[in-house]
This record gives structure tokens, sequence and C-alpha cells, in this order.
DNA sequence: CTTAATATGTCGGTTAACGACATATTGTTA
DNA sequence: TAACAATATGTCGTTAACCGACATATTAAG
């Protein structure tokens, strides 16, 4: 499996990514984390939430917590968690980025030196 | 003018600006430069590339040079440097993907402290 | 009781990137 | 000198992901 043939991520994978790479969390929890993470810079709309839900659980880089406590209700909360690829690929896109970063100041900043 | 509404760069425009944040480049030059900086990862395609180009002048994050000394071929080689908006944009990405990192190395890393 | 917050979801539009294709020049090498 | 690789610029159609708007239901607070 390529991991670097998934990368870049986009802001809000890798904001849904980071938001779980903790714990697990339900939809809407994602959300209010990555307003807080990104210091309220990063608003997800609930479309590109809900369709990057659906897209991780196909590409299976999230999977479903199924907690029975959850479900009582009518609207079942549902709970995600990263999957071992999951982590991975974040993991890859975290250190694509920390490269990234490095070239920037390497060849701009570094000339003022 | 909000620089922090033109982020995030996809992957193509950080590394055309990054290529011209050092010295003007014609397009083909960004292209091999490009895959350099990035040691052969991101090879861009023309399609991206002269897309680009075209959006980013528009922007006004870019401008043509004009040196008449590249004009005598038939096909001119088309000299691109950044604006000064492009830059602070460029800038920018970079202490946006700065914090990515570090947000996204202490809530992870930071966990098994 | 009414409103805000919590919670999940769909739909249409936009944008940027990508691969394929097209074309012309210049440099190398068989 | 013919052929080929590298240089160089460009268009076009497709796809992927994000966004705002809309829809809906429950729960907590005033």
């Amino acid at each position: 499996m390529d991991i670097q043939a998934n990368l870049p991520l986009r802001e809000a994978t890798f904001f849904i990514l980071l938001s779980l790479a903790t714990v697990p969390k339900h939809g809407y929890a994602i959300l209010k984390d990555t307003e807080a993470l990104s210091e309220g810079r990063v608003k997800l709309s609930t479309g590109t939430l809900y369709g990057a839900i659906k897209r991780l659980l196909e590409q299976g880089w999230i999977r479903r917590l199924e907690n029975g406590a959850e479900l009582d209700g009518a609207r079942p909360r549902k709970e995600y968690e990263l999957t071992e690829l999951g982590r991975r690929i974040f993991e890859a896109e975290v250190a694509r980025l920390e490269s990234l970063v490095i070239v920037a100041r390497g060849s701009t900043a570094g000339a003022q030196v």
C-alpha cells in the first residue's frame, strides 16, 4: 500500500484525522474540535464533514465504533475512530508538512543569513 | 486584504510560489525546480502548471517580467516573479503549515510523554 | 414556550489539479 | 543527417473535495 499516493490531504480531511488521532468522536464533536484546534480559523461545513466521513469510511481510514449505549435515542450519535491505515496516512502527512516547512524556511529565510 | 482568506494553498500552488520565492523563473524551470525541491515527489503536469500560472497572474500573486532578451526566439520564455502580495501569502502559508505541525505533534506524540 | 445548541444529513456549484493531447525548438548521439 | 530526448508552452475534459444552503430532529437553557 502506497501511503504517499494518498497525500497531500486537504485541510478538512487533515483536521478530521487530527481530531480522531487522540480519542474517538462523533461528527459534531469533530466539527467543534476542529474549530478549537485551529483556534477558530477552520469551521467545517456539515456538507464537508459528513461527505468526508462517508469517504473516509469507504477508504478504510476511519471506522465506526459500535457502542450500544449511544444508540438508544431515535437519532444515534455515531462515533468514529482512526484505523491503523488512517493513522499511518495522517502521520505521513504531518511528516510531509514538516519537510515542506523545512524546505520553505531553507530556501527563503535562508537567503537572509 | 485578508491574506488568510486565500489559504490553504494547494500543493501545486505552494511549490510554484516556493520556486519563485528565490529567483524569477519561466514555467518549465518551475516544473523542474518543484521536482528538485520535493526530491522527486511532486511532478507537476503542464496542465496544472500553466493553468496555475494564468490564475496566479490574474490574482496578482505573480507578475511577468519583460526581459526583451528572452523574446528573440519564435517562442518566448516567459519569466515570472512573486509580487509583494504573492510573497505575503506564501509566508502566511508557511506559518500556517508550521502551526499545523505543532498542533499535530502536540496532540498525538504529546500524549505519549 | 421559545430559542440556542447539539446532531446528522443532502444537494448543487465551484475550484484546482490531473492526464492526455498538441506543437515547436534545441541539443545529443548513433 | 536522421532520430530522439530534452526543453518549452499551451488546451481540454474529467474528477475530487470543499463549500454554502437547505432540511430536520432532539435537548438544554432562559
